[in-house]
DNA sequence: GCTTGACCTCAACTTAGCTTGAGGTTGCAT
DNA sequence: ATGCAACCTCAAGCTAAGTTGAGGTCAAGC
């Protein structure tokens, strides 16, 4: 085998899909941590794929990268991330998908109802108030500060 | 009652909740072309209330506003939409969230099975897999051309 | 008929999440 | 020992979806 399991950037963004710029950016935003040669080339963790895997996923369910890094807070850097340590975020990210796949239910359910009247009528309209409620985590026109 | 049903655009900025700026920057990208007076102001149609709700819940599906453009392209900018109107266009809406439901019910079965095994390990791994089908329409890396 | 709040345009700025390019260095295979 | 692909940094650019501000005009009520 191998002698260490040290990955260079080219190799972990094969391993990911990701690009070498989008992983470099990641560290930037402190999301990796990946270690140095002494000729200041870095050099990745295989536990790193995980990592990245997950970064996509979570991003894939909206979160932003802010709230990646806080999910992965828990993940300790140096360590190879356990079950246990997978487990536990894993779980926060089933819960945001519990909470998304709810929240569509309830959309489609107003846009049964509004979809008979033809409303879209505001004020009065089941779907239009709801569109308050699940805007946190939309797009939405942005409101600053 | 008023003598005619032209809005100015603080009004119906008023009634959307959206801001002034946001529905003249939606004007710009051809989601809404409203009258003008003599004096070069915008004047809306009462259905242009609707419109706009009809782009938020858009929005929050995640669509873009190019996407949404397209879905509002059936939609006569002249004429009042009608209950059928709506109802073609609620349609595809509909089935947007179906399938955003079902990816997501996917993923979350797929997250129950890595959950277990701890993996999130690539190529073998289902949930890894299933990212690149779901990944139409999410943000993720942006892959350009 | 004047005032004043609502409206107008246009340009520049914002944030997130990257990509692209210039100019230079490293490290592995031969 | 050397070639060259892969790496490095740093600055600038890009897209989406708006916001902000400057400088000017309109129109409705008194």
């Amino acid at each position: 085998m191998k002698a260490n399991d040290l990955l260079p950037i080219g190799d972990l963004a094969r391993r990911t899909g990701l690009s070498v710029s989008a992983i470099r950016f990641y560290e930037e935003k402190g999301l990796v941590e990946p270690l140095r040669t002494s000729g200041n080339q870095r050099r990745f963790l295989r536990s790193d794929i995980r990592r990245l895997s997950f970064i996509l996923i979570a991003q894939k369910l909206g979160l932003s990268l802010g709230e990646i890094e806080d999910a992965l807070a828990d993940l300790p850097q140096g360590r190879t991330p356990n079950a246990a340590d997978w487990k536990k975020i894993s779980g926060e990210v089933r819960q945001r998908i519990d909470a998304q796949i709810a929240a569509l239910e309830k959309v489609r359910e107003d846009l049964d109802g509004c979809i008979g009247c033809g409303c879209l009528s505001l004020k009065k309209c089941a779907l239009y108030n709801a569109g308050d409620k699940w805007g946190e985590g939309g797009v939405g026109p942005r409101v600053l500060r």
